[in-house]
DNA sequence: GACTGTGAATTGATTCACAGCA
DNA sequence: TGCTGTGAATCAATTCACAGTC
């Protein structure tokens, strides 16, 4: 089954808000009420849905957990991956201790940073080690994923090295996968405040539509 | 002139990209070589910026400061811009006493936190304030955009009656306008992490794209 | 020769409209 | 009645193709 990028990114904000539902105990939403949380239409997101397979949607809309499983299926997040941090800064290291992210199905299995002095002052129980050492401990540990918060060149070349698979870069160094078989996606603080920016100022003019998620 | 939403974020990151290469003394780069780093076609990206107004490009490419220039003007990103920080955890805090934003147009002149007692706690020279203060420092200090890294439902409610512009909400909460006039961008981890996961999985039946930038 | 700039063609995604269902 | 599910139509974005430029 093919999905088009935008319905991906879709389906997972839609995930996300289904496991806050869920977790508040509604049992039933609708497209319309889904579509005016994540900023898409509802049209949109029952096309999104209909690719899917079937859900049974009554008057009261969808059935939140049925739907929750049903994209988690479809989009193969139902299974734990293997993850790791590099950059053990404040950001880096509250990764590695966030309960949050296992529940989630993603489980950290290595921290990597580039001063030893750090790694041996920090206090976790997951393993760390120094940057020269990702791509052995990648490769060992079959590590899938990477969340890089530092010395993003240098992390990037060696995790692709170890046949890193996806690489999330919440620097505002802008890599590029050239020409390896790994996916990457640039989250730079930087970019997304100025998209955010851009987007405010360009809707200025036009009084349609004076706010929105995006 | 009409930017759409997706090609407004090619040109944040294109922007980016040309700060990198500026920095790095390199004076003109290829439509075809952005492309390849940031993930997009050659076409697309000459069609972005043609809409943009006249540049000049040469059989070397375009010329990298000029370009980067005529982006910050049009996107309106050549004004610094009043910004603060609500929670002040460890991702809350780096980003208060981060050098990087204010060089970048955004200057962060207020933290809030929910605890008091981290509020005495912290060393920084920006105000801090507990969080019920929102609306009036907000409304008093002019701000426009607020990055949200805990607590989001309620910091939203009050930065937007304190009449924020732009929330940028880094935590997994999924916020939503509700018909307020303001600009919500929800980067969760979570939700970030899984839209990678599925892109990586999604695209791995072919063999024609083992890998790129998403 | 190598690249930009841009109409034309194409592809792709969203919206519309309505039939089907609880 | 109020919602889903989905072909058909619309709208938007990307890619193609090539003329123009340094």
């Amino acid at each position: 089954m093919k999905l088009s990028r935008p319905s991906v990114r879709r389906l997972c904000m839609i995930l996300g808000l289904l496991e806050e539902l869920e977790m508040a105990g509604v049992s039933s939403i609708s497209s319309a009420e889904m579509g005016a949380r994540i900023g898409a239409g509802a049209d949109t997101l029952r096309k999104d849905f209909s690719r899917l397979g079937e859900i049974g949607g009554s008057p009261l809309g969808y059935p939140v957990e049925k739907l929750r499983l049903l994209i988690e299926d479809s989009l193969l997040l139902n299974r734990q991956r293997r993850a790791c941090v590099v950059g053990l800064g404040d950001t880096g290291f509250s990764l590695l201790s966030a309960g949050e992210i296992p529940a989630m199905g993603y489980t950290v299995v290595a921290g990597f940073d580039s001063s030893i002095n750090r790694l041996e002052l920090l206090q976790t129980e997951i393993p760390l080690h120094p940057l020269h050492e990702i791509a052995r401990v990648v490769r060992a540990d079959k590590i899938q994923i990477a969340i890089v918060t530092n010395r993003a060149r240098e992390a990037a070349n060696r995790l692709i090295e170890g046949g890193i698979q996806g690489i999330l870069n919440l620097t505002s160094a802008i890599l590029s996968n050239e020409g390896n078989p790994v996916w990457i996606r640039n989250l730079g603080l930087i970019e997304e405040l100025r998209f955010l920016t851009a987007v405010m100022d360009g809707s200025k003019p036009d009084g349609d539509e004076p706010g929105g998620v995006c």
